[in-house]
DNA sequence: TCAATGCGCAACTTTTTAGTTGCATAAAAG
DNA sequence: CTTTTATGCAACTAAAAAGTTGCGCATTGA
């Protein structure tokens, strides 16, 4: 019932790309990454204040970000600097051009397979 | 404290994309997704055999794909048929390099602006 | 016809996530 | 030195997500 086996390597690896989708998946987080973009760091409080909920909701948004490793954090003073990090957006890329590709490769199988019984 | 105002247009931007990402930001849905990519449409039971979950813990997960529009389905006899989806997927791969782009303009910039001084 | 297969629906439990409030502390600014 | 600003931590509530079980029904194949 499970499954035949459990191949160690198996369930790791999608489970990778998965946390930085999950990170994304969420439309406040999403819009803090969007923004951050613009390659400015900034701090908690300024984050906070387009973003209709409180400095700590926002704060949880933030680690979550980070723990995907979709922005960076460092401190200055008094202040917690978040700032855009790349890599992993680079590939959350990589990933989806994989399975676009994969896609595309299916099509032009079954296109030539389709051509074949006609001709 | 909550916002200035509240630009209806604004929240609803990115909105949208965060649904297709939630919806590949689970492990079991991104494996189910990323193995419907070669083009072979595939039954609930089928994509149940290699989940260790039940077959409704698969359902629910296929409907979520369904509901961001990443997979489509069709019933054949007794069978449900889940089949890749490539559109949404398009939409998250352009949204992608949209922000990608604002990055790589924003690390232009700072470079220009680094060689300007330098000069 | 009868058994097996593939699903759907509904109710339920468990776990995670999102968000809040209250309080304490460090740094800046006056 | 006092106040304001920016943050962290902890405990908490509420709501959504993940997953289960039980049952019933339609399709398929023997």
């Amino acid at each position: 019932m499970p499954k035949t086996d459990h191949n160690p390597a198996d369930t790791k690896n999608d489970g990778d790309f998965s946390v930085i989708f999950a990170a994304l998946g969420d439309s406040t987080r999403l819009a803090i990454f969007d923004r951050l973009s613009d390659g400015k760091p900034r701090s908690i409080s300024t984050l906070s204040d387009d973003a209709d909920m409180t400095r700590q909701a926002v704060t949880k948004h933030l680690r979550v970000l980070e723990a995907a490793r979709l922005v960076q954090n460092h401190r200055v003073g008094r202040e917690s600097l978040y700032a855009f990090c790349p890599d992993q957006l680079e590939q959350a890329r990589a990933y989806l051009d994989q399975v676009a590709n994969r896609w595309e490769s299916a099509l032009m199988r079954l296109k030539t397979f389709v051509e074949g019984k006609n001709s």
